[in-house]
RNA sequence: GCCUGGGUAGCUCAGUUGGUAGAGCAGCGGAUUGAAAAUCCGCGUGUCGCUGGUUCGAUUCCGGCCCCAGGCA
């Protein structure tokens, strides 16, 4: 686990080279299919030296969730384990690594109709109406949501609809699919300066590869702006500049603050949720080893490196 | 050289009928249980260009100077 730019999927891939290893994806962008470049996928070169799953395989006209991608994971690390091999976690997403080491409480899942009315309805009447009809409904949930947090109020909403009861009911009631001390962690955390450095770099290398071409092919397929696909860091501003809305110098700029913000976020997360995870500073592979080795867990179950 | 408009927070600017100033953005901090590359919450002292003058008090009024933009030569 690491903020964005932070040279996650490299050394993912040397660990895996040093540990005969298969890596995971847990970044909920990386899996959809449409984005390519714009997500930083690994490419083709790094997928021939080991194996990588859960990259790519989701159309972006869908929303995917952290449920399915916990339930498309554990079969994968299974399989990984089964071949003899050591599975590598890699990825941006905080919430999936919170999934997979501490559990996410199990929901019955809302009917798509139903979600596709709540979306549009939070996008015409705006989160706090939905606040409001969640606290005269589901008082205990609305107390603990913002009256502007649309996609959790979205979500209270949808589970009170579905299962009948308050989504702080079952909340409450979660399990780790991992068992502790089965798997190591390891935070990948570059000063602020040199991140910040990294992620310009990269989106204009982004550009370089093709990035706008990839925005305007997912333009062209005219899906719901609200899609999580659509908002991949960069695409709505590449989007817009391909409409002629602004300059590529401007949505350039865009794009990048956009994803500082973002490495911010990231850093608060793994800051407070995983205070005691090891830390790396670069993606050092050897130094890296050393971290897991020196960790007093066992090294031979599972191995969440990055 | 002359005319006009500006010089206030890192940036773009507002404002003070004279009592040492505030927005947006950036930046920083925080939350985070099926949209998480999402979403939400919080944080505003800076020679008010410089220098004289008037005044109890000047960033504000007056003079001079410097710088920037546009126009005229």
């Amino acid at each position: 686990m690491g903020p964005t730019a932070s040279g996650k999927s490299g050394l993912a891939l040397a660990l895996s080279e040093a540990l005969d290893g298969e890596i995971v994806n847990a970044d909920a962008i990386q899996v959809y299919a449409d984005l390519d470049v714009l997500s930083a996928r690994p490419s083709r070169s790094d997928t021939a030296r080991a194996p990588h799953h859960l990259y790519g395989w989701v159309d972006g006209g869908e929303r995917f969730s952290v449920g399915r991608w916990l339930a498309a994971a554990l079969p994968a690390l299974q399989a990984v384990e089964a071949r003899g091999r050591t599975p590598i976690v890699v990825g941006g997403t905080g919430l999936y690594f919170q999934a997979l080491t501490k559990g996410l409480a199990a929901m019955p899942a809302p009917s798509p109709a139903l979600r596709e009315a709540l979306y549009a309805r939070l996008a015409r009447e705006g989160p706090e109406a939905l606040h409001g009809e969640l606290a005269r409904r589901d008082p205990a949930a609305a107390g603990r949501l913002k009256p502007r947090d649309g996609p959790r109020i979205l979500r209270a909403l949808e589970i009170l609809e579905t299962a009948g009861v308050s989504i702080t009911v079952l909340q409450a009631r979660t399990r780790a699919p991992l068992a502790p001390g089965q798997w190591r962690g390891l935070v990948l955390a570059p000063p602020r300066a040199r991140l910040y450095a990294a992620i310009e770099a990269r989106f204009d290398a982004m550009l370089e590869r093709g990035a706008l071409e990839e925005a305007g092919r997912l333009a062209a397929r005219g899906l719901d702006p609200s899609l999580p696909a659509m908002k991949a860091h960069g695409a709505p501003w590449l989007m817009a500049h391909l409409r002629g809305e602004i300059d590529l110098a401007a949505a350039t700029a865009l794009a990048k603050r956009d994803t500082r913000h973002y490495a911010k976020r990231q850093s608060t997360w793994i800051a407070h949720q995983l205070p005691t995870w090891p830390r790396l500073d670069s993606p050092d592979a050897s130094a890296a080893r050393a971290l897991l080795a020196a960790d007093p867990m066992r090294v031979d179950a599972k191995t969440e490196s990055d």
